[in-house]
DNA sequence: AACTACATTGTTTGCGATAACATAAATGAT
DNA sequence: ATCATTTATGTTATCGCAAACAATGTAGTT
């Protein structure tokens, strides 16, 4: 070893030990075309006699590349963000890229850009940041130009590519399937006001009932919390007029059924619900909850798949958006309705 | 931009605007000691004015260190393994390291010491391995002496650091609760035999018990899911002599308290049941279920702060063995008995 | 004034890998 | 046999940064 990182083995070292030049080591290393058999493999002998690997830092500096994407993210804990973060990293890893995480802690638009500057100095080629809050002005940042920033958030801008799924088309799906059930109108229990997803939901729910004609009654605000979706049932045991609920999430869902029970309704036969993200499976047994699930892995390696893309282009690629539609698990906490048109 | 990598200003092309050698420039950039003031905003400025970023490789290649944790772990869809994940990134970067992540495919210990292998190609100066999964002859996989690997996992071995939640202590955290409170006897929902978790907390709970004078009775293995805690509750509501089950996690907890109720038997008037990890509150309104937490971000903490030490101390270090005790949650799934001790 | 001590800046060198070019050996064509 | 072509290997230069060393300047001391 002649180098001054102690224990580190350099082509140099092979080359010497090989009886070759370091140019032949770097062939041999990287898919060597040219390069007799016999050298070939007095050079992989040394090589894995001598423990040879190569250097990622020299290796980056000569190509101007890491082969790595940076992820950013505000919230390791949620379903959804852990779900994009394994698609993320399956994918990337399926390409031959590494992925280095990085969490956030403010949710300003102003800490995101920092953090996208923080990122910069990382080894990664590409930037891509799961932003489930909103903010509000992200539409006003820009991002410098020499790296590719990809965002997981419904939030529109031109100004970057983003990619998520549809989440005011998932509130579509539910009414549809509460309204083709023979329901007359769906109640709707957000989550919180701050959230990206709750809001193109809400959005959405207004606008898919419109579309029927209907006037969408008054909506709760929970937190994803069972509580906050058992303060909401309470309420909505006691409106007889509501046969239908679409909770944001399966955890709403779920204490919204409790409160339901609790004040003596049952569901489905009197209140029918239906929650989003299928996350329950493995927490209740029997699980009867109809629940939409939302494909967060595909919208992780779709957008680990752009940034690539954007990555590996030559010229600067305009901003996509995709938009990812989920889908109706039908369990049995849905009922039809007497006189219902389908 | 003199440099051959398009888009990229380099410690040179700054030091020519700001009329200074670009060793001044260096300096400046790390936190330069000897160098006048007006030098300096002079750097600065350029520095600002021409977007300069430091190049992580040449930096990483002059310095031999790269700042940065390699991650690996087989399941990212699990609970624990998210939380210690969280703590390595927060602790990560409070250290100034970066995280980055790999995701692993087979349990087997070869395919973790390849993983260890290709990792090391990786731009990271330690490795973390999150390993939920028993594998039996871990004990016999020495890792290369040239990077310091740190294994979350409660398998011993004197080969490698090694840190995790104490599993089997956590046993008898539950039977001495269970037992102060007047309980006889102490009925166990495993989860999977191939789990390290499981099998250690299996001895805990019968040496628990076996330090009491109590024969331990027959247990059940589940697979973590509620419907798994659901078979095992059914059973054991048809013994009469069970009054407390300690469930493998809160799942399974929440499964057999169903299956219980739906035999006719009360919680915890008949039988009280615990559970592990506390997870269920943000699932279930007004949980119920008492439950042992485990502090797996501490132990992602841990790992990196052990990982750490390896990499920054100048000698090899001695592989350490941590395992951090468990907390229980009280809530109200546990009744005491007539003619308790305590 | 001569000298020491230190503060400030510049120059040289090399980390390890590889692109670009140069050379040498082997093969084929006429 | 001679020259053109291909194949196989070596040489040189360089990516961007920072350690080591060198060179200057400036202030303080006697």
């Amino acid at each position: 070893m002649t180098s001054n990182h102690p224990g580190h083995v350099s082509m140099h070292d092979v080359a010497v030990a090989a009886g070759v030049s370091s140019q032949t080591v770097s062939r041999v290393a990287n898919g060597g075309e040219l390069v007799r058999p016999e050298t070939r493999k007095k050079v992989i002998d040394a090589m894995h006699q001598m423990g040879y690997r190569p250097n990622f830092a020299a290796r980056a500096l000569k190509r101007g590349q890491f082969k790595a994407i940076g992820v950013a993210l505000f919230d390791i804990l949620s379903t959804g963000n852990i779900r994009a973060l394994e698609g993320i990293t399956r994918e990337a890893s399926a390409r031959g890229y590494a992925t280095t995480l990085t969490m956030l802690n403010k949710k300003t638009t102003k800490s995101l850009a920092e953090a996208v500057e923080r990122m910069k100095t990382l080894p990664i080629d590409g930037i891509i940041v799961i932003l489930e809050k909103m903010l509000p002005d992200i539409t006003t940042y820009v991002p410098a130009d020499d790296l590719p920033v990809t965002i997981i958030t419904s939030a529109k801008t031109t100004t970057m590519s983003t990619i998520d799924e549809d989440q005011y088309r998932c509130s579509f799906l539910v009414v549809d399937y509460f309204l083709e059930r023979g329901h007359k109108n769906v109640h709707f229990i957000s989550g919180p006001r701050d959230s990206v997803a709750s809001q193109f939901r809400l959005q959405g729910w207004k606008d898919a009932l419109a579309e029927h004609g209907i006037t969408p009654p008054r909506h709760f605000v929970g937190d994803w919390t069972a509580d906050s979706g058992y303060e909401a049932g309470k309420a909505l045991a006691q409106m007889d007029e509501c046969t239908a609920i679409y909770a944001g999430n399966d955890f709403m869902a779920n204490g919204a059924i409790q409160a339901l029970e609790d004040a003596g309704k049952k569901v489905p036969e009197d209140v029918s619900v239906i929650g989003v993200d299928d996350s329950l499976k493995d927490v209740i047994p029997s699980l009867t909850l109809t629940s939409v699930r939302l494909d967060f892995t595909s919208v992780g390696r779709r957008a680990l798949a752009e940034t690539v893309r954007a990555i590996e282009s030559e010229d600067i690629l305009h901003p996509t958006r995709v938009l990812l539609p989920g889908k109706v698990i039908e369990r049995s906490s849905v009922s039809t309705l007497n006189g219902s048109e389908s």
